[in-house]
DNA sequence: ATAAAATTGTTGCATTTGCAACAGATTTCA
DNA sequence: TGAAATCTGTTGCAAATGCAACAATTTTAT
């Protein structure tokens, strides 16, 4: 992960009453935005999480995307001409940071410290966002489930550098990450466990090779 | 699509002796780089194609990447702990850009204006990657091969504004960037036309519905 | 504290997909 | 231009996955 800007000390830092980027407050289950109009918006979750949905044409909801603190998101990194309705909704008290990025290397009146900060981290927000895509990607494109699990356990295990760690979902959410049907999910996770490959104790998995 | 730089122009520009950026070119089948060391290198295809391969501890290649001209890819954007051996080959004569993110803000020497460009087109090229890779995780994350085929189809529609267009890939290329069986492909269109829904010639399509 | 909601764990069965294998068509390259 | 390589099209069969359904457990909200 490159590192990330300092946040807690940007809204300190944020008391001019900077135009060019606003933040909002959510509770849970409100909605955060739309991605309907072709406004270039870009949000960044502050504090909180917040979920991206698409409800296709039958109603059908689908999460596409999860979004946690430091996290980017926003209708311009979707491609126009795909004719879903999606929007953002708090899953718990979130703190969100609005701007638009036709706007915002446009000067700040009052100069402000945190308008200044972002543009100069903004790069490294979008590289952190790529990193992030590619990692589903790589999992999403593993042919079956077990290839899947394994390398995100490989993933995990790496980086914590320990051959315990627990999964930093739910099992319901992990399924829908790996886009897989979570029954199947879980009796691949039981074999795994009967053939001996892993130990689980809830979302705390323990590498046995 | 955000717009491009003008590459050509920033070519016919780019005399002075920039030590930040190189460009390179290739022939059909040389390797172009590897991700083994963490240099934080990011590349720019000016021209040509080339494939992201990743060959596994099986010694089974996969391309997970194609990039063509405008495209960017690089170490930086790959996750560190997945143990694999990413190397990028050039599939025909390729022009490729070569810059290291960390040094890229130092200035340059000369100041060349090739250098202060891709600085000021830097934002708008990271968020093309993000708008191409969620695409793709948008087709990915379909649960069956006949909603991926109809979602690509709806988008190439749309884009072209037309109900018929052009796959731009051939069918064995289209397998790979689904992460799919091609002979299940295959039997999926065959299908999708005998029941009516498109007319194929070739990789022309033709939405019936 | 308790009711409601969400998650986990499991199974049988239907469906989809992958795999292997091959022939024919098309493209590439020397 | 002719040989080699790649791509297309197809099939039978095995394996993996999705779907549906339900009970048990855990978490959340009032």
């Amino acid at each position: 992960m490159v590192t990330n800007f300092d946040k807690k000390n940007f809204i300190k830092n944020f008391k001019a009453n900077c135009k060019k980027i606003q933040v909002k407050n959510f509770i849970k289950g409100e909605t955060v935005t739309t991605y309907i109009e072709k406004r270039n918006q870009i949000c960044i979750v502050l504090s909180g999480e917040v979920d991206l949905i698409r409800y296709d044409f039958n109603g059908n909801k689908t999460i596409i995307g999860h979004f946690v603190e430091n996290d980017i998101f926003g209708e311009v990194f979707y491609p126009a001409n795909t004719n879903n309705e999606l929007f953002v909704t708090a899953i718990k008290k979130s703190e969100i940071l609005f701007f638009t990025y036709d706007t915002l290397f446009e000067k700040c009146e009052y100069e402000c410290a945190f308008h200044k900060e972002l543009i100069n981290n903004l790069s490294e927000l979008f590289i952190d966002e790529i990193i992030g895509l590619n990692l589903r990607i790589e999992l999403l494109t593993k042919r079956s489930i077990r290839e899947k699990l394994l390398s995100y356990f490989e993933i995990l295990s790496k980086s914590s550098m320990n051959k315990v760690f627990t999964i930093p979902y739910t099992y319901t959410d992990l399924a829908d990450y790996f886009s897989v049907d979570r029954s199947s999910l879980m009796r691949e996770i039981k074999m795994l466990t009967d053939e001996g490959f892993i130990k689980k104790e809830g979302t705390k998995i323990t590498l046995l090779y």
